[in-house]
DNA sequence: ATCAGACAATGATAATTATCAATGTTTAAG
DNA sequence: CTTAAACATTGATAATTATCATTGTCTGAT
């Protein structure tokens, strides 16, 4: 047996839905893939060949446009981190990079083409997890939308504060990839992180942060 | 044989992948609904027992949060008005609303489950079709977030003139919702649509434009 | 037909955010 | 170890957008 991974999601959904045999040979072909912090995984524009998954690390989804970058959401481990257009299109409409030391696994797009098509509960959990992660992506922005800057930041932090389960740790990304992540300006994402440390609702030192009042800064996040 | 839309994107779908008394059964126990302008057709917050098709007319999907309503996007015929959502949880977390009358489809959601495992066909398409439509609507939104007021729209006016394929037509929402659908103030959307007519580039009546100048038109969408 | 409530429009003003400029700091490549 | 390039910071200012106030207009229910 190949795939060792104790708690990789493809796997758990295949031992719910496929034979033995299948997943033997399923296992044989996938690819698993050491990528440094900084890497290109995916390249907008691409064919879409693979279907890749993050086993370890963490990763920026994010596309270019003639009026700058959008970094449109971070990829976690257990995430497909090929979600958006691998089903629909031909091409990648985005870029993947890794913001840490990750490890990737590829599977061939055709295989999982091929198993969806014969394995229906495979299909159905496929669908069901594609949507959620597409609908996540979309509601958060749709929040964002409706904050000032200050919430912007506040809601960024509160969401990096929970993807390491801690008060205190390292913003993974400068200050120029939050600005692309909330659609605010460098300057001002600096600025309000300055605001947030002098109100003493956090200790921010360049990536260090700490948050000291949670409460006020979920308040922050709400109103504004 | 009770399905005769001859354009139904559902049955096409089937057509190409489920066998003839598959199909049979499944037309039978489907709902055809004829919608008013106004009238509500999914609830947000109600459960998901339902798979629904808009055959004809158009609706808005669009979400109450407690800083405000936000337009989604909104549906024509053949879309899927359940997209968000429906395989991923058990409730809706949008609304839809017809805005024209409209004829809608009502197709038992544990029957499109079923088929979705029995058929990989059926289940492909039905993937596919959800990925490109959760697509379109969030690079849609990204897309606006890097736009100015005059932009957003610009982009408005001219997605309408795609749907009605023609630069003579008639808003079919209200500036309130034309504010919802776009993030920004109703007051601003007026002023703008103001300013195009003023730059002669729109007629603007109430809610019958003219499109004037697109090529103009297009420039200051892509420009701001 | 009329009347309340929603919608539309416009101006004045305030608040928010971006831009520009300048300088300090960190980081990675050689 | 050094140095250029990217990143971070801060202030001043301009541009953009929201808010508030007011008035006019449309529309659907009685």
């Amino acid at each position: 047996m190949i795939c060792t991974c104790e708690f990789c999601e493809i796997k758990n959904i295949f031992y719910a839905t496929v034979k033995e045999a299948e997943l033997e040979e399923f296992c044989g072909s996938r690819i698993e893939k050491e990528v440094r912090a900084g890497e290109l995984i995916i390249r907008q524009g691409d064919p879409i060949k693979d279907f890749i998954y993050l086993k370890e690390g963490l990763v920026k989804l994010y596309r270019d446009t003639p009026n700058g970058r959008q970094i449109i959401s971070l990829g976690i481990p257990k995430d497909f981190v090929s979600l958006l257009s691998v089903f629909a299109g031909n091409s990648y409409t985005y870029s993947v990079t890794a913001l840490h030391n990750s490890i990737i696994c590829i599977l061939d797009m055709a295989e999982i083409r091929q198993l969806v098509s014969e394995n229906g509960d495979f299909a159905m959990s496929m669908i069901a997890t594609l949507n959620k992660a597409s609908e996540r992506i979309l509601f958060n922005y749709l929040d964002l939308n409706q904050k000032r800057l200050t919430g912007r930041v506040a809601q960024v932090l509160l969401y990096f504060s929970d993807i390491f389960q801690s008060d205190d740790f390292e913003i993974p990304i400068s200050r120029v990839e939050i600005a692309q992540l909330v659609g605010m300006t460098t300057e001002n994402v600096v600025r309000t992180i300055a605001e947030l440390r002098k109100d003493n609702i956090v200790d921010a030192y360049g990536k260090d942060i700490n948050i000291k009042n949670r409460d006020m800064l979920v308040k922050i996040m709400n109103l504004n």
